[in-house]
DNA sequence: GCATTAAATCCCC
DNA sequence: GGGGATTTAATGC
């Protein structure tokens, strides 16, 4: 597939016309990283920004004991390292490919420039940060007040694919316990615990992928009074 | 309710 | 087969 079609998938890119592309695609470098591989680190000052055009990025931080906290997984269409891109923050997260990744960089200077040249790009990105930031605040939120077996559901409702027209929507991602651990604050023993305990309830079920029974969640959710 | 520890079992390279 | 991931159980705060 050519570069082009791959950067008209990154979503703040969507509604751009194909001159636009072009311009943008001559801007950017292409860069793979395999499975596992941590390619961005707090201390690494890179001025870029980082177009996931294909895999799973897993954002996480660490504290003084080697504990991760993991605040983010990106998929395809996504972007990274926007802090560094934007302003004169530098980055402060690592980031994980999860599966083996395709990304497009782009330096800041470059970036800002052709922002400017197409403020709807502008509008989408403030669009594409702020539901990323409402999602972490609400994650705060849960980790704080809720008990693990409703942050892992949360999480999970997040993470469905959304035509849940039918009973059980799909995770979009492939996730271990570890990564699912992580990201609520919470042990991977007590995921395992907690994920069996919700098979037992046919809230959540396990095949070739996950699935979670919305209805029945929402329903559950509701009745708790807990917003999700 | 959850972390911790430990031991058993599962799964994939 | 072996190492990582998961599961289960016991115990303590």
């Amino acid at each position: 597939m050519d570069k082009i079609h791959l950067l008209s998938k990154i979503s703040i890119f969507h509604e751009l016309p194909v001159e636009a592309l072009q311009a943008l695609d001559s801007l950017t470098l292409t860069k793979h990283v395999q499975k596992g591989d941590v390619f961005l680190s707090p201390d690494d000052n890179i001025n870029t920004l980082y177009l996931l055009k294909k895999g799973q990025v897993r954002l996480y931080q660490l504290n003084a004991v080697g504990k991760q906290f993991t605040v983010d997984i990106l998929g395809s269409g996504n972007v990274l390292s926007e802090a560094s891109a934007l302003s004169e923050q530098k980055n402060f997260l690592y980031a994980e490919a999860m599966t083996d990744t395709m990304l497009c960089v782009l330096s800041k200077h470059d970036f800002k420039k052709f922002m400017s040249n197409h403020p709807e790009v502008a509008f989408q990105f403030i669009t594409l940060l702020t539901k990323r930031l409402n999602d972490v605040y609400i994650m705060s939120q849960k980790i704080a007040l809720e008990d693990v077996k409703y942050r892992i559901l949360y999480l999970l409702l997040r993470f469905a694919e959304s035509p849940s027209d039918k009973e059980w929507a799909k995770i979009r991602y492939r996730l271990r316990h570890q990564d699912i651990a992580t990201m609520i604050g919470a042990t991977r023993e007590t995921v395992s615990n907690t994920m069996s305990q919700l098979k037992k309830e046919h809230l959540i079920k396990s095949g070739m992928s996950l699935y979670i029974h919305t209805y029945k969640v929402h329903h559950l959710l509701e009745t708790r009074g807990i917003s999700s």
